[in-house]
DNA sequence: ACCTGAACACCGTTCAAGT
DNA sequence: ACCTGAACACCGTTCAAGT
C-alpha cells in the first residue's frame, strides 16, 4: 500500500547506497517506479530535495533501531554490542557502506540541505554512543564516541570495497578489547 | 616543466578530492589545462584509466612520505605519530578527505580496475601498521591494523563533513591512549 | 604523437500543456 | 494534484579528420 512518493524514496535509497549521489538519477527512479523523469520533480522538485528526504528518512530509522535508550538493566556493553551489530546487519543487507557514510565522504559535491542532514545523523550517533560513557567527563566521553563512530564508517566503508565483513568484525572486536577495556572501571558505578 | 599527462593527473586529483568519481569530468579538467576534452581521452582511453592512474599515484606519493620502514632507533609510538600527522596534513591541505577513502565509499559504482587501486592502497596502510605491532602475533598485528585504519579514514570524512579538525585529533587522541597503551609491554620488547 | 569538431546516448532541470 | 513531452546545457565516449 505504498504511495508512489514512498516509492521514489525507497528507490533513490537503493541507488544511493549502490553508488553515491550521482549514481542515483532522476531518469533511472522513474524507470523503476513506471513514471516519467518530469514526474519525479513533482515529489521533490530538485535532486537535493530529495537526497535530503533519503537521509533524514534513512537516520530516523537507524536511530529508531537503536532506540532511544537502553533499558533498565542494560550495561554500556549491551549497548554496543547493539551499536556494532546495527552496522553488521546495514553492511549484510546488500554488501554495502552506510548511506550516511557513503555521503560523508562526498560531502564537499553535497548540496548544504543534504550535508546537514548527514552532519545531524553524525551527531545523533556520537551523542548516543557518549552516553554509554556518562561516567566520564564531558569531554571523553564526546572524545571516545566520536572515535567508535569513525572507526565503524571506515570499517563500513573497507567491507564494502572488499566485499569483506572481516573488516567489520575486526574493528568491532577492538572496540570491545580497547575502548570497553578501558570503560570496566565506571560500569560498576554506573550500572551497580 | 610538467608536461600535459601531469597537468590532467594533478587536475584530476583535485577535482575527485572535490567531490568524488563523478565531480572530475574530462571537459572541465579539459578546460582547466587547456585542450579540449576528446584530447584528454587520447592520454588517458578511458574515465577508468584516469581514475586508476590518479589513485596510483596518490597511494605512491603517501607510501613514500610514509617512508618504507621506521629509522633504527624509533618506538613504534614514533611511527603512530608519523602516521597520524600524515593524515592531518592531508586533511588541512583543503580540508578534505583522504582521495582512496573518498573511493572507498564509492566501491560499487567504481570500475573494477580503480576499486583494485584503492583496495591495494588500503593493505599497504594496513601492512605498514601492522609492523608497528609486530610483537604480537600476526592476526591480533592485523587486526590492530585495520582498526587504526578504519578509524583515521573515518575521522577524515567526519572532519571533511564538518570541516573542523578536530574530529581528526579526537580520534588520533584515542588511538594514542588506547591502542599504544596496550602496545607498550610490547615496544620495549622489540625495541630495546 | 597530439589535438580537434561533431555526433551519440546519457544527466538534472524547466515549463507549457494535458487530465 | 499528478503526470507528460520537449527543450536546455551538461556528461563520457567514439571517430574520422587534421598537424
Amino acid at each position: 500500500m505504498s504511495d508512489t512518493r514512498t516509492l521514489i524514496l525507497d528507490t533513490a535509497e537503493k541507488f544511493i547506497r549502490r553508488g553515491g549521489y550521482n549514481d542515483c538519477s532522476f531518469r533511472e527512479i522513474a524507470t523503476a517506479v513506471g513514471i516519467k523523469s518530469a514526474s519525479v520533480h513533482h515529489h521533490f522538485p530538485t535532486k537535493q530535495d530529495l537526497a535530503a528526504a533519503v537521509a533524514l528518512r534513512y537516520a530516523e530509522n537507524f536511530l529508531a533501531t537503536l532506540g532511544q535508550a537502553l533499558p533498565a538493566g542494560a550495561t554500556p556493553q549491551d549497548g554496543m554490542a547493539r551499536y556494532c551489530a546495527l552496522f553488521r546487519s546495514a553492511f549484510l543487507d546488500g554488501g554495502r557502506a552506510c548511506l550516511c557514510g557513503i555521503l560523508s565522504n562526498e560531502a564537499a559535491l553535497l548540496p548544504e540541505q543534504v550535508r546537514a542532514e548527514v552532519a545531524a545523523f553524525a551527531e545523533a550517533n556520537v551523542a548516543w554512543l557518549g552516553n554509554l560513557f556518562a561516567g566520564e567527563d564531558l569531554e571523553s566521553a564526546r572524545r571516545k564516541a566520536r572515535f567508535i563512530y569513525s572507526a565503524m564508517q571506515g570499517a563500513m566503508a573497507a567491507s564494502a570495497l572488499n566485499q569483506d565483513v572481516r573488516w567489520l568484525d575486526d574493528v568491532t572486536e577492538c572496540v570491545y578489547r580497547g575502548v570497553l577495556w578501558e570503560m570496566t572501571a565506571t560500569v560498576l558505578v554506573l550500572f551497580p
